[in-house]
DNA sequence: TCTACCTTGACGCAGCGTCAGAGTAG
DNA sequence: GCTACTCTGACGCTGCGTCAAGGTAG
């Protein structure tokens, strides 16, 4: 029979949580002297040991205990529900990383001040002159004059999400300026972006038909890199997550999404972006 | 001005962590009414997007009130410390990812029994058996008899601890005692795996030249192949880690390992297992 | 009697969720 | 006066570390 300083120094485990182990009936003492000292003996030496191995696996003294109480639980199925768990872990700790570093090759602009009107009115000037002639035309006749159109589109400012979104994909007013900026309304390019897209949506219909979980993920990455390429992103996580949850919505966008590229692509191109991130 | 309902809108923020940022001062409002209720203004709203920003990157709150609260605080410094700590952590996740994996292999067998008596009699007599006839008299030379030297094998089975890490090493009674009967005392097997170790090591050391991060984790699982090789294993996670933390401290094997390979091997290899698993 | 143990509380940690009870704005 | 807000406590969660005050074994 050992005591708990004996048990401690054999184990490792701290009096404290032998104390706290015996409170949540994880692991009581074999018996207690008359004074109330706890004494354990092999056998609970051993289940000592097999609580440390199931804490190794970042499994909660909840579940610890569960699992060993029933001796005819699964203990295959908590194994993967665990392991999944960890995976979800693991992508989501990847994409902040993913995040940092590319925060920090920008780093100089991280301040989240709001648009004045001067800067409101340049990336007004700049996203007319941009605009495919047809559709800046389409838009005059929808909104009657382009002094009424101009006003909507200056009325998104004041839409404080939506900045912060944009900002939070940018991170921070100035990039987020410059990418209005270079951004272009060269006709052809648009054209090669949409390509490339629809593409990048056919090839996550083919992973979906095959199932095949290496194809998602790299799929996952290369609308990233699209992502990027497209927007002047440094870093294409927030905005696909923003994504996934506009598609998880049923909104507009995922009915467009799947009355073109099929029944169903909207929700799994949203689960395998959160997949991807860990969400 | 924004009641806290309003920005709870806003931001998606619950009101209960706007009044908890009040409390540890992280966001106060811009005024109160007499009544006590807060307000927001717009630059309150941006300092929360701020903050919500650095909470993605898993920054704590204390961290971030020191970040923002000191315009001249380095972030750079704080976004690179925030991602190796990230990075160590991703590096765990995976370790016990691929722990549980192989644990779920040989899924059948995950008792922490001890030996009984006849087990032990038989890893005796197959570890007898199998040992070099050399290696065997000289034990018998040093114990003055074989029943003296068997003796001292079967004690060593009754420090608890070291059959603990035998156990965590191969996950149960079955797996280890089949690990053991098959383990065979060929000498030019050994031979062979000991010119393989040694080769690592010096691929270690190299890497310890070159500072090479990419050759550094190459060797880690190098390293961590041969040992499932040589012991069997499932899994190299363990016993690597037992390894490692053996070599810090100064022991025997830490000195041995030196004087083969070179000053600071020993320690080096311990810190590049300890960041391969994120420990 | 001395010392090295042992015991049971109880607070603290991070970041809020979730009540309860009471006041306030419109 | 009704309703939809708002406020300030205060406890709960996880897994212990870390005291304090007092009993016990040898």
């Amino acid at each position: 029979m050992k005591t708990v300083k004996d048990v401690s120094e054999i184990t490792g485990v701290s009096i404290r949580t032998l104390r706290y182990y015996d409170e949540i009936g994880l692991l009581k003492p074999t018996e207690l002297t008359n004074a109330g000292y706890r004494l354990y003996d092999n056998k609970a030496l051993e289940r000592l040991q097999e609580i440390m191995f199931f804490k190794e696996l970042e499994i909660s003294l909840e579940d610890i205990k569960r699992i060993m109480d029933n001796p005819n639980y699964d203990r295959e199925q908590v194994l993967l529900t665990q392991k999944i768990l960890l995976e979800q872990k693991r992508n989501r700790l990847n994409g902040i990383i993913e995040l940092i570093s590319d925060v920090m090759k920008g780093v100089n602009t991280m301040s989240f001040e709001t648009f004045n009107d001067e800067e409101v009115q340049k990336i007004l000037d700049h996203t007319l002159k941009c605009m495919p002639k047809e559709s800046l035309e389409e838009q005059i006749q929808k909104y009657g004059s382009i002094e009424k159109y101009r006003d909507h589109l200056a009325s998104g400012f004041s839409n404080k999400q939506a900045i912060a979104d944009v900002f939070k994909w940018y991170g921070g007013k100035e990039k987020t300026m410059e990418a209005i900026m270079q951004s272009t309304g060269n006709t052809e390019e648009l054209k090669q972006e949409q390509q490339e897209t629809a593409e990048i949506y056919k090839q996550f219909m083919a992973a979906k038909e095959s199932r095949d979980v290496n194809a998602q993920k790299e799929t996952v990455e290369r609308l990233a890199e699209n992502y990027k390429k497209m927007f002047k992103l440094d870093n294409a996580r927030n905005i696909l997550l923003d994504l996934a949850s506009e598609y998880l919505k049923f909104s507009q966008l995922a009915e467009a999404t799947d009355s073109q590229f099929g029944n169903g692509c909207s929700e799994y191109v949203a689960y395998a972006i959160q997949k991807y991130y860990g969400v």
